[in-house]
RNA sequence: GCCUUGGUGGUGGAAUUGGUAGACACGCAGGACUUAAAAUCCUGUGGCUAGUAAUAGUCGUGCGGGUUCAAGUCCCGCCCGAGGUACCA
């Protein structure tokens, strides 16, 4: 007597995932005769919220792969773990007091309650957490092997030269600088190595020798730009900034130089580049990661400066235009720019690189329209026609890229053209083609003018003369640019994996290897130190063999960029990964996430890959065969409006509280388009300033405000639990958050109306959506079936829940199809019809396609024909019944197992082998051919699909619908599509 | 800004890749069952015009052009949303 009912759902679900669990289902052998198939999931970061329904969306669709390659006979490895170090847990550290490892560990188990209940098929005996000890002990052994190794660009393997050179360790390099000094050696290093002999480097003392062997090193240490916060004593992401001042509390932020571990990525550039045309991966992904790679043929010269002895180097990709260059432009950062300003010019300069220095990167590319820059009055020679041209310094114009410098050549560049435009500089055409005067020519196909030398040639000819002539003055030379840049490897947190290396004499040291894991250690609170250290400087009594550790943990792609070797062997403790279990599984068949991921972990973990590869610890040059995006589930962001003045004292010396003061949405908006009255912006000022000096008693505190230009409002995200509709719940909000204890809210018509926004749903934006409610009303199978259903995997869309009823309802007529109106189990042994067949191959055909292609939204509408069709048939027969539950099955694992056993199975169905459709139940003999006139169908027409062209013509062209139409005129032309359209030309 | 991507009924989406636009669902409307409601089942459902009606005509895949016998699909130019933009993961 059994009902699909809500209670029978929890019943059957519970008894399947416990049975599976118990008889360790999916347990997987390393060893097999079965071909392998890696499926794999991104790693999840177990944030505070939960999983979210967006997260299954992924997971769903490879366990419905995986689950159907196993079926198919495959030996099939889907693990699952958690990237379990992270910011997130360390603001709550902050916030709270708690230790991340606690509230992570509480995470992680909500995690995997929630996956559970979902019913995937992972093998959980391989999990592994980033964060324990036992797996980041290896973590950082890795990056011992990458501090330990330099790449040589003249690789010799077995007397073969290696063409793209290869990851060798350091020891190699030592011995060559041992016997020749640097000057045969070609590898990836810094710009600045300097030319030594063996006989300088036999006479460096060690510090002398690691600061030398720090230029070619993978993992190694340099100056960085970072977002430097100081009161808040911390760097911060640029997602923390907002408009210049941190996200928390407003503080002013500013861009500074700091020593940081990096990991030479660039070295791998032209392997990461040429390494994609050789994986299945989207074309969008890939062209992403050619584009972050950025590789450029250009050249790099010098320009000498005018009454100075120094020079400026530039690069460009653009040296057939260097007739047209009518200044220089310097990022504000540049070293050279003290050095040049000219007196007169000081104040402007000096003004001008103050403000650009807090502006973000991201700001500076994106506002482009905004021009602003300083002359240094400092003039530069073009070397090839002796010209002076002025040097000024602007922040479209970054630091990090190239050299910092560019030749700007108005007449064929839009950002030089603005700036020339904006600062009344001369423009010159040295492109043939349309006037440059209000516009720049941008052209690779074009030929050069006004160019000397150059005149007449093309584009390409021109670059080639360029680039000889300047390798001839001896001032530069032809140069492949990429735009990747070496990675920052160091964070100034606590929650990560601490670095296995310690100071001695202030020279960075490798620990022993015996000593791995290196733990992370216990500390009072989880800040950054008064001093604006990293929160690692307040463990008690922490060193290695009394000397100083490394204070800067691990950033949070380390553990994810080798993890997938760590399923294929999770326990071992004397290597990361055991050799004969990664030539066994290799590398990944399937990878399934976010295309969010392109350029991050997708690249850094291709670079470990390699790297490992080189070193002789794995197989694969690629980690990822094949990738396939999933979109993301969004979800509807809300906002709230922080007031925000800039104080008239520096804050960095003792932070003032800031106040928490609000206005709603349509305050905030007369702000920000600046159409807000004096006279209300007072009211807000006035505000701000009493609860100032009310948080600050016993300090006289003023903000600067001379007009509105000077009131800011700062969008903040608010957890939509505390918004109904788009009004906030104040008192909710009150007490979300220790500081918004005593919040103050400036209404409209007495409500406080929050901004919205469509956003990728994500704890950081606290908009997410939690899947158990679903699984609790409806079950496992059908947030399976919905979230395929949703529409195709590599879509993002907003989550509704509109519509689950329909794959409830279907899950329901499925399961009538077992049972008679009394609920009672009934299935007939008798023969299938052929019309009952041809519903059943069409849907295996259809389903086993769809799933091959990663198409399940259509093989959930599929599946809801067949049962439709089987249900007006009244089709109850094993026959058709049986085959259909297997191809249900890795999308309802839970029901179609429950069916099976009540089907008389005593074997699982998980080993039930995918049927194969048979054609020969399929084959129509006829077709209704739509008879369009002009393109528009008029009319049907039914013909024998071996019809010929002829027969066919002369039947439409007498046809009633043809007659109709033509009026008697004789049709032009008529086209037959065989087995799909007729189309008659009047 | 730049790179990537998407835009089809009231809603989610389908369309064998250039060949009948709107499959399958949700929602809505009407009906059956019920004292009633829920659940279930049946019917209808892109807009506009005409008609009591079956139906017929016409417009229609973000906007504007183009190629083609035929365009949601290909080409050119716009508009809008989303992801990434190097310390969120």
């Amino acid at each position: 007597m059994a009902e699909y009912s809500k209670e029978e759902i929890k019943k059957i679900e519970q008894k399947w995932q416990e049975k599976w669990e118990k008889e360790g289902a999916y347990k997987v052998s390393d060893t097999s005769d079965k071909p392998k198939y890696y499926v794999l999931d991104m790693f999840p970061y177990p944030s505070g919220a939960g999983l979210h329904v967006g997260h299954p969306l992924g997971y769903i669709a490879s366990d419905i792969v995986s689950r159907y390659k196993r079926s198919k006979g495959f030996n099939v490895l889907h693990p699952m773990g958690f990237d379990a170090f992270g910011l997130p847990a360390e603001q709550y550290a902050i916030q709270t007091g708690q230790h991340p490892a606690v509230t992570t560990a509480k995470n992680i188990e909500t995690y995997k309650r929630q996956l559970r209940q979902i019913g995937f098929s992972y093998d959980w005996s391989r999990e592994v957490q980033t964060c324990e000890p036992a797996y980041y002990k290896w973590t950082q052994w890795i990056f011992m092997q990458l501090f330990n190794a330099w790449y040589n660009k003249k690789a010799i393997v077995n007397g073969q030269l290696i063409i793209d050179g290869k990851t060798e360790n350091i020891s190699t390099l030592i011995a060559e600088l041992e016997k020749n000094g640097n000057a045969s050696i070609n590898a990836v290093c810094d710009d600045e190595t300097p030319s030594i002999t063996a006989e300088e480097w036999k006479n460096f003392n060690e510090r002398e020798k690691e600061e030398f062997l720090q230029h070619y090193r993978i993992a190694y240490q340099s100056e960085t730009m970072v977002n430097w916060c100081a009161a808040l004593g911390t760097v911060l992401s640029n997602d923390e900034v907002k408009d210049g001042v941190s996200e928390r509390g407003g503080y002013p932020v500013e861009r500074i130089k700091m020593l940081q571990w990096s990991m030479r990525i660039t070295a791998y550039a032209d392997r990461l580049l040429k390494g994609l045309d050789t994986i299945d991966w989207p074309e969008p992904v890939k062209e992403m990661q050619r584009n972050w790679i950025g590789k450029s043929l250009g050249c790099q010269f010098k320009f000498e400066i005018s009454n100075l002895k120094s020079q400026i180097e530039v690069f460009t990709t653009r040296i057939d235009t260097v007739f047209g260059v009518t200044f220089l432009v310097l990022a504000p950062e540049h070293e050279l720019v003290k050095q040049i300003t000219t007196e007169a010019q000081q104040t402007a300069v000096e003004n001008y690189v103050e403000v650009a220095k807090n502006r973000s990167e991201r700001e500076r590319m994106s506002e482009v329209k905004r021009v602003s820059g300083a002359f240094t009055g400092a003039y530069a020679v073009n070397p090839f026609n002796g010209e002076q041209i002025p040097i000024w310094i602007s922040d479209y114009v970054l630091a990090g890229y190239g050299t910092g410098a560019v030749m700007a050549v108005p007449g064929h560049d839009e950002r030089d053209h603005r700036f020339a435009k904006h600062f009344n500089l001369p423009i010159r055409q040295v492109v043939e083609g349309p006037s440059v005067e209000e516009e720049a020519f941008v052209s690779w196909d074009a030929k050069i003018v006004n160019s000397d030398f150059m005149n007449g040639l093309t584009v390409d000819e021109a670059i080639a003369a360029g680039i000889k002539k300047v390798e001839a003055l001896k001032i530069g030379k032809g140069k492949v640019n990429f735009r990747l840049r070496d990675a920052i490897f160091g964070r100034q947190r606590y929650w990560g994996e601490p670095f296995p290396v310690y100071y001695k004499d202030g020279l960075p040291k490798l620990v022993e290897e015996k000593d791995l894991p290196i733990t992370l250690p216990e500390i009072d609170e989880y800040k950054p130190t008064e001093s604006g250290e990293p929160p690692l400087a307040r463990a008690k009594d922490w060193n290695y063999k009394g000397f100083t550790h490394e204070l800067t943990t691990m950033p949070g792609w380390a553990g994810s960029s080798w993890y997938w070797f760590r399923y294929m062997d999770p326990k071992n403790d004397s290597a990361f990964a055991a050799k004969e279990k990664t030539s066994y599984w290799k590398d990944v068949d399937l990878y399934m996430g976010g295309s969010e991921h392109a350029t991050g972990h997708l690249l850094y973990s291709r670079f470990w890959c390699k790297a490992l590869k080189d070193l002789g610890y794995v197989e694969a040059e690629e980690p990822f065969k094949k990738l396939i995006n999933q979109g993301h589930i969004q979800g509807i962001s809300k906002f709230v409006y922080r007031v925000n003045f800039a104080l008239m004292d520096n804050p960095s010396k003792e932070n003032p509280i800031t106040p928490e003061l609000y206005v709603s949405r349509g305050i905030a908006q007369r702000i920000h388009n600046k159409t807000i009255t004096l006279t209300e912006a007072t009211e807000i000022y006035n505000k701000y300033i009493e609860e100032l000096n009310k948080l600050n008693p016993s300090r006289k505190l003023s903000v600067i405000f001379n007009d509105i230009e000077d009131l800011n409002a700062i969008e903040n995200h608010v957890d939509i639990q505390y918004v109904d509709g788009e009004t906030l719940d104040i008192e909710g909000f009150k007490n979300w958050r220790e500081y918004y204890k005593d919040a103050q809210f400036i209404l409209e018509d007495g409500k406080y109306i929050c901004g919205s926004e469509v956003e990728k749903m994500s704890k950081s934006k606290y908009n997410v959506v939690n899947p158990d409610d679903i699984v609790s009303n409806y079950g496992a199978d059908t947030l399976r079936l919905y979230e395929m259903f949703l529409g195709p995997l590599e879509l993002s869309k907003p989550w509704n829940m509109q519509g689950i009823d329909g794959v409830y309802k279907f899950l329901r007529r499925f399961w009538n199809l077992f049972h008679d109106k009394n609920g009672n189990f009934t299935i007939s042994e008798e023969a299938a019809t052929r019309e009952e067949l041809k519903v059943l191959h069409k849907t295996i055909k259809k389903v086993a396609h769809d799933i091959e292609n990663f198409s399940f939204n259509t093989s959930v509408s599929e599946f809801m024909i067949c049962s439709n069709e089987l249900s007006s048939i009244k089709c109850n027969k094993r026959s058709i019944l049986e085959p259909l539950c297997i191809v249900l099955a890795p999308y309802a694992p839970h029901i179609t197992a429950e069916l099976w056993e009540k089907m008389g199975h005593a074997d699982s169905i998980l080993d039930a082998t995918f049927p194969i459709h048979n054609e020969e139940y399929l084959t129509e003999s006829s077709h209704e051919y739509p008879i369009s006139i002009n393109g528009k169908v008029r009319g049907k027409m039914n013909f024998a699909l071996d019809m010929p062209k002829e027969d066919i013509e002369k039947i439409v062209l007498a046809s009633e619908t043809v007659q109709k139409w033509s009026e008697g005129k004789t049709p032009k032309k008529i086209i037959v599509v065989q087995g799909k359209i007729v189309n008659v030309v009047l």
